[in-house]
DNA sequence: GTTCTAGAAC
DNA sequence: GTTCTAGAAC
């Protein structure tokens, strides 16, 4: 071994030989998962430093030669060296993915343990960390390093025991590293420790554990015992005695008895045991199926499992029995994810196969590893679509069927699975709707509160999609014209998600679905409230105790308690506001004041006609920032817009747009996106006309960036066409969205504070997402 | 909406 | 020590 590669550090008072002895069966390999900027080596050094247990870093930088970073092989023998030599070993790199741990996993063979430290800290906090360096041995530090870290984290596999850990200690802060370095610096000569998943997140566990408090001691309940023989030794391990809180609901939802506080210091299994220890119905309980069968899918995003979040599950349409090209198809699936992507809020998309071996899976995986798309929004997923949660822990309230034009049971493959799955009453309830279906078209199906797909896996609805056909044995063969068959899938994929956005936002989605003309007169399709009696009967099966916990809590999120009921109720975001004129603050008034008395304003104002004054915003958050108010006495914000305002809302529009067109006379490079304020912090209905470079002083925090580049603004277009089709627009009622990550506008790369992204922003040249590029969200020069 | 500022983060 | 955020006050 060459003896600069590595860190060596063996305790003076132990000969080799002793360790050959004494160290044979008890040396161990951690294995470290996280990005860089993570923390890593820091970690090493703590571990390592006046450690009784002979440690060996082995560094991927650190063997670098000749200004060329080192191998995985190069890693690999050096750690086997290390660990003949009777040295524990801390594999210090990003070992970010399956594929990256596997070979790790085999050192030393059985008889060796091996162990993950998961560093798993917010991607800021890496990010500043990683660009801040100055001596990294890697040389990754300054501006390429964020650009690192976003590109490693797209590629985060969460660890699993089932990879070959016998233990995973997962570190979401600084106060759980410091918890894991004390682990590893107290684990002496001889120690073991505990297996099984130590922090949050463990895949494929019913169990979340709630925020860890490892520094925080708590009684372990008396009928619970730690696995270390003294549990007051926190050498052994730091987290053996905190107690976490865990959510009833997300551990069994059919079972309310369990207990409600689990000590952390019980690994993953060991909950398991006990939830099936108080649950009198293990064959018919998700949970514990979920716990019998969690090692066979493979999917790193189990988690949302335990998260009430939407999600779609979704099969790869028309590539098995329609026969489409592959490459094809995973490229259009890739492009349509990204375009909806951002009408998703927290909601999740899911591509599932059955097949581990899934060669649509792996090129769709191939493609979105090069792509900027965040994934705990879109992800892959093994498993049989119709026992999502029951078998893989997977919770998606929505399922896809790609199904056949006459919306008929059998044929083979997910169709029949999901007919199977759903019972008779999804035959019938989608003949309620639709008798056949034209290739492209979507049509959504509510499953019944007494459907299997429903009680066992928390299915409220199918979206039956129709992709083209190659396949000459099947209806509409397309002939190998792919032109058309390209524009098919693209519009069936387009179906499909508008379909999902309608149903997570059911005041009314920004997009437009194509709705299958033949259908209309039908009521069904996205975004109608309905009158089938299904649904009714869905909501009030919710209201009963059993079976539903689950759901409660997720509908309350979605808000949908009143979409899916008696269709004459207004969505609850209209009820809210109707009549109960929300009071303004003094400092809230200023627009009012200037829209209502705009004589006395003069030197702020632009434009006055008897509808709309136009001001320059007085703290512009771009080069160019200015406001349209309506004149409107009442109409405060977008929550009072009606089908009523809608002439007034396009005239708003067109004159944002002539003020836009004057401004880039002046400046040609300017690009404007005007819209609304979901929440305004002023009253009077205002408009922005915003300059995209974001370049004022007066952008100070998270709330501004935020309120002008996600979900809570809201495009004039959009809201335009929602108020025609709808009578109202879409309103996002609640200001999550201004809380989130700061995500260039451009790139929607991550940055770790405003300072950094006003940096990264001057010189962004990316491309706009594809969604703003269309329906002339974007007004710039066309020369 | 902004300003101010304590204290967290670096 | 400086930078940055986030909450209170207005």
């Amino acid at each position: 071994m060459e003896n600069v590669e590595i860190d060596h550090l063996t305790s003076p008072s132990t000969s080799k030989e002793e360790e050959g002895n004494s160290m044979k069966n008890k040396v161990v390999v951690v294995i470290l998962v996280g990005p860089p900027g993570s923390g890593k080596s820091t970690f090493c050094e703590d571990v390592m430093k006046d450690a009784d247990r002979p440690w060996t870093r082995i560094c991927q930088d650190k063997i670098a030669r000749g200004g060329r970073a080192g191998t995985r092989s190069q890693c690999l023998s050096s750690a086997t060296s290390a660990l003949n030599e009777g040295s524990s070993v801390l594999i210090d790199r990003c070992n970010i993915d399956k594929e990256q741990r596997a070979d790790f996993l085999k050192l030393g063979g059985d008889e060796v343990e091996k162990h993950c430290v998961f560093l798993d800290l917010p991607a800021k906090v890496c990010i500043s960390r990683a660009m801040k360096r100055t001596d990294h041995e890697g040389k990754l530090q300054g501006g390429k390093a964020a650009a690192v870290v976003n590109r490693v984290l797209q590629k985060k596999e969460l660890p699993e025991l089932s990879e070959g850990f016998t233990r995973i200690m997962r570190c979401a802060n600084e106060e759980h590293v410091e918890a894991a370095i004390g682990t590893y610096r107290g684990l002496g000569l001889v120690g073991t420790l505990p297996s099984g998943y130590f922090g949050q997140k463990s895949p494929g566990s019913k169990v979340q554990l709630g925020i860890m408090r490892f520094m925080k001691k708590v009684d372990p309940p008396a009928n619970l015992q730690s696995k270390s023989d003294d549990p007051q030794d926190m050498s052994q391990d730091k987290v053996s005695l905190q107690k976490v809180s865990v959510n009833k609901e997300k551990i069994s939802p059919t079972h309310s008895d369990v207990e409600n506080d689990v000590p952390l210091w019980m690994s993953q299994d060991e909950v398991s045991v006990q939830k099936v220890s108080v649950c009198k119905e293990e064959d018919s309980c998700p949970a514990h199926s979920d716990v019998r069968n969690n090692e066979k899918l493979d999917s790193a995003h189990k988690t949302s499992a335990t998260e009430n979040v939407p999600a779609l599950a979704f099969p790869s349409i028309s590539t098995a029995d329609f026969h489409f090209d592959l490459e094809k198809a995973s490229n259009i699936i890739v492009e349509k994810v990204e375009e909806y992507i951002n009408e998703l809020g927290n909601a999740r998309l899911v591509l599932v196969d059955i097949s581990p071996n899934s060669k649509i899976l792996a090129s769709v995986r191939r493609k979105i590893a090069q792509r900027n798309i965040d994934s705990s929004k879109f992800f892959t997923f093994v498993g049989d679509i119709t026992q999502l949660y029951s078998r893989g822990g997977l919770q998606c309230n929505v399922i896809a069927n790609a199904t056949n034009w006459r919306l008929k049971p059998g044929g083979g493959g997910v169709n029949a699975a999901i007919f199977s799955a759903a019972g008779p009453e999804l035959e019938s309830a989608t003949k309620e709707r639709a008798t056949s279906l034209q290739p492209g078209n979507a049509v959504v199906v509510p499953i019944s509160s007494t459907s299997p797909l429903f009680i066992r896996e928390g299915v409220t609805h199918v979206v039956h999609v129709l992709g083209p056909n190659m396949n000459p044995q099947r209806p509409d063969c397309l002939k190998n014209d792919y032109v058309k068959g390209c524009n098919v899938l693209r519009k069936a994929y387009s179906s499909l998600f508008g379909a999902f956005v309608s149903i997570i936002r059911p005041e009314g989605a920004s997009l437009t679905p194509n709705i299958d003309k033949s259908l209309e007169t039908q009521d069904h399709l996205y975004r109608s409230p309905g009158k089938g009696h299904q649904k009714v009967s869905g909501r009030e099966a919710l209201d009963q105790p059993q079976n539903n916990k689950r759901y409660k809590g997720f509908y309350k999120e979605l808000g949908t308690e009143v979409f899916y009921s008696d269709s004459k109720q207004e969505p609850p975001n209209i009820e809210r506001t109707k009549g109960m004129s929300k009071t303004w603050a003094s400092y809230a008034q200023a627009l009012h004041n200037m829209a209502m008395h705009p004589d006395r304003h003069k030197k702020d104002v632009i434009e006055v006609s008897d509808d709309v004054v136009v001001i320059n915003d007085l703290y512009p958050k771009a080069q160019k920032h200015l406001l349209v108010l309506a004149r409107i006495k009442g109409l405060d914000s977008l929550a009072d817009v009606d089908k009523e305002h809608l002439s007034l809302l396009n005239r708003m529009h067109h004159i944002g747009l002539k003020h836009a067109e004057n401004l880039l006379k002046d400046n040609e490079s300017l690009i404007f996106r005007m819209g609304y304020h979901s929440v305004p912090s002023m009253r009077q209905l205002h408009l922005h006309v915003i300059s995209q470079d974001f370049n004022s002083n007066h952008l100070k925090n998270k709330k501004h960036w935020n309120s002008f580049t996600t979900l809570f603004f809201r495009d004039s277009v959009d809201v335009i066409e929602e108020v025609s089709r709808n009578g109202k627009p879409a309103l996002i009622d609640d200001e999550s969205h201004l809380k989130m990550e700061l995500r260039c506008h451009r790139c929607r790369s991550v940055h770790p504070n405003i300072p950094r992204l006003k940096s990264h922003i001057t010189s962004c040249q990316a491309p706009f997402p594809s969604k703003l590029q269309q329906n002339g969200r974007l007004i710039f020069c066309d020369r």
